[in-house]
DNA sequence: TCATCCAGTAAACAACCGTTCTCCGAGTTT
DNA sequence: AAACTCGGAGAACGGTTGTTTACTGGATGA
């Protein structure tokens, strides 16, 4: 294992460092908020020196919309596969539910920045969480709109809606976050915002396929 | 309006100057979050010596708690009168959202602090909101339980129920928050953004209408 | 009137911050 | 093999931070 790329030994050892320092900050971000976040405390924990954060981002604001990206996509596809998928309502609902579980377990970092910073101090950080969030809900609003249950459905309404749903995943997500660090026992609490969550989405659900339009 | 009071002229200047210490920390939060909050900051926003903070607050986390129930006791009192009217779910829709769009415009320092601090880097300040909603939510759920559409509910999806309104409500606050500063024009985003809020309770409305109890 | 209290002051502390500049040395290209 | 890139190191800069210690002076209560 010595040569055998043609020239990306250079290139991989700076993504290699680039990557350290998200991880690095994603990592302080758990107990502090972005605006807060000093470059050399990030830095130290990489054990590199603070001028080297330079060539990789021009500040903290930069890092933290590359973090957006790094932590959205991963849900994003994962989603997909879900709202791709023939099923009941119910089912539907539950394989949300438990994608949003397993994303908190694996992820929780990644939920926690999120979560955090979508109204946080640095509006560049804000702003890309938005547009992300956008583009996600045009997609659920895309897969909402094929099916059947939206005949009749303004497009404006179907929007509507696909907002509705992706506030609550991120709300949801949120939620079992704090439980989760809430420290007590987690099977007890854990289960009951699985089931709030279900039934909070169920009850949208019944709402959907009893809506009628109506002005305004 | 000279010596009036038996003695109370010393307790009252130390108010005020609490109150000006909190005002100066709310203006310099609408840029920042409150972690990254300096003690100095705010002491030189007023014009006091940074030691004087230390006659008030421990630190900023304490200060930031007083500021959670600053800026929720006044929404509070105000949606209470929502939640106390006997209307149409339509009537009651409007109005509630027309509350919000007052709160927004009146005070949106107070909402962008709890918006921003709801899950911010701050535990002490993140439960004090925590706990602040969830009282909200008991009586929202109270509220909600007293309708007679509500028969027949545990009180367990009662619960669930105030809960998605309340989350609802923060968001929708949140939402008229982001088109107020994004600067463009107000009327058209606005509207939008109020009518978008609207229909989303209106469907959580039919929801709550057709439900029917299942099990998990 | 006089002793007491206490909100606010002033100075100094060590620690940390973001940023600039200069330099190095290993990987890359010719 | 020589010339060149460029990620990273190192040192230094002016400035800000939270906190401590000792002190002041006007309201307060006897």
């Amino acid at each position: 294992m010595s040569h055998s790329e043609p020239g990306g030994v250079r290139q991989a050892r700076k993504q290699r460092t680039r990557q350290a320092l998200l991880d690095a900050a994603l990592g302080l971000l758990e107990e502090q908020s972005l605006s807060s976040l000093g470059l050399r405390e990030v830095t130290r924990v990489v054990g590199v020196a603070p001028t080297a954060f330079y060539r990789h981002f021009r500040d903290l604001g930069e890092l933290g919309v590359a973090l957006v990206q790094e932590s959205l996509s991963s849900l994003h596809t994962t989603v997909r596969a879900v709202l791709a998928e023939q099923a009941g309502a119910e089912e539907r609902i539950d394989h949300t539910v438990a994608v949003v579980e397993r994303y908190v377990r694996e992820q929780p970092a990644h939920v926690r920045f999120i979560a955090r910073e979508r109204h946080g101090g640095v509006r560049a950080v804000r702003q890309a969480i938005a547009g992300e969030l956008d583009r996600f809900a045009a997609e659920v609003a895309a897969a909402l709109k094929s099916q059947p249950v939206s005949g009749g459905w303004s497009d404006e309404d179907v929007r509507m809606l696909a907002e509705l749903y992706v506030d609550r995943l991120v709300m949801t997500a949120s939620a079992f976050l704090d439980v989760r660090d809430g420290g007590d026992q987690d099977t007890e609490r854990w289960r009951a915002v699985a089931c709030t969550a279900r039934r909070q989405l169920r009850l949208i659900d019944v709402g959907r396929q009893y809506w009628r339009d109506a002005g305004s």
